[in-house]
DNA sequence: GGACTCTTCTACGATACGTAGAAAATCAAT
DNA sequence: ATTGATTTTCTACGTATCGTAGAAGAGTCC
């Protein structure tokens, strides 16, 4: 699955946070009132829309994002929620570990109490 | 931090199964008698000692391993365990998430029933 | 059918990684 | 200390990915 650069990963933030599968241009426009990903950066996101659109065919042939091509500007919309894709990041990492066990519990150690109760709950019912 | 290529990986690996620091020639010997990552994979790893020693310096400045200058063939250990260095790449996953309960929610409903056992002895006393 | 809009194709620079030779540093033995 | 062997560093090249966008093609609308 790999991982996504920085530019995909401001695409993918803004898809997710819009249900409705939007166009390219609609996405630039989201892009340029972006705050800098970095603070005193100078990130004012003036990008071209041919830009915008290869990102976006990229993140399609890698299964992220879908589009409509029936309609003429095209939609574009996340495949996938976010919560849904970095659970599957999650367990892509822990997939490859051959002492899962091990890995849970240094995870465990660390999340909050907050989560850790919400991961009681969870796992309540087994 | 990002993610390890498939030589760093494998070298890691090895480095994680080998408790005690190691050398460059020993880790290249180690990685000749590997089997193919893939099956059929006609990958048979001959690499140069350059190469290996070029991999582990990457991975020294990427501050995963370190290595004894003072004795003369330099002798290289992972800084973490693997188990750490897992829990600690699903952090990173999970730390980019705002909504990061949605997403423990769906890690927990994927989990092996072994797994959610131990997870839930682990969460035990809070 | 011409003007405009949108998409695809092609491309270039930067970075990461696999790979290793050439050169420099160190060590061992005389 | 000189030489020969061992080890490490420097430099480099090929490939892949990503940010970036112009040029060219396709579709849309009077």
């Amino acid at each position: 699955m790999a991982t996504l650069g920085e530019l995909e990963r401001a695409v993918m933030d803004l898809l997710w946070e819009h249900p409705e599968a939007i166009t390219a241009n609609t996405l630039r426009d989201l892009l340029s009132q972006r705050p800098p990903a970095v603070a005193g950066g100078t990130d004012s996101r003036e990008l071209a829309v041919t830009t915008v659109l290869t990102v976006l065919s990229r993140l399609e042939k890698k299964g992220l994002v879908e589009r409509e091509r029936s309609i003429r500007p095209h939609r574009y919309r996340s495949v996938t929620s976010r919560a849904e894709h970095t659970a599957e990041l999650m367990l892509e990492v822990l997939g490859s570990a051959p002492d899962r066990e091990a890995v849970l519990a240094r995870f465990i150690g660390t999340v909050s109490d907050g989560e850790a109760t919400t991961l009681r709950k969870l796992l309540g019912q087994g």
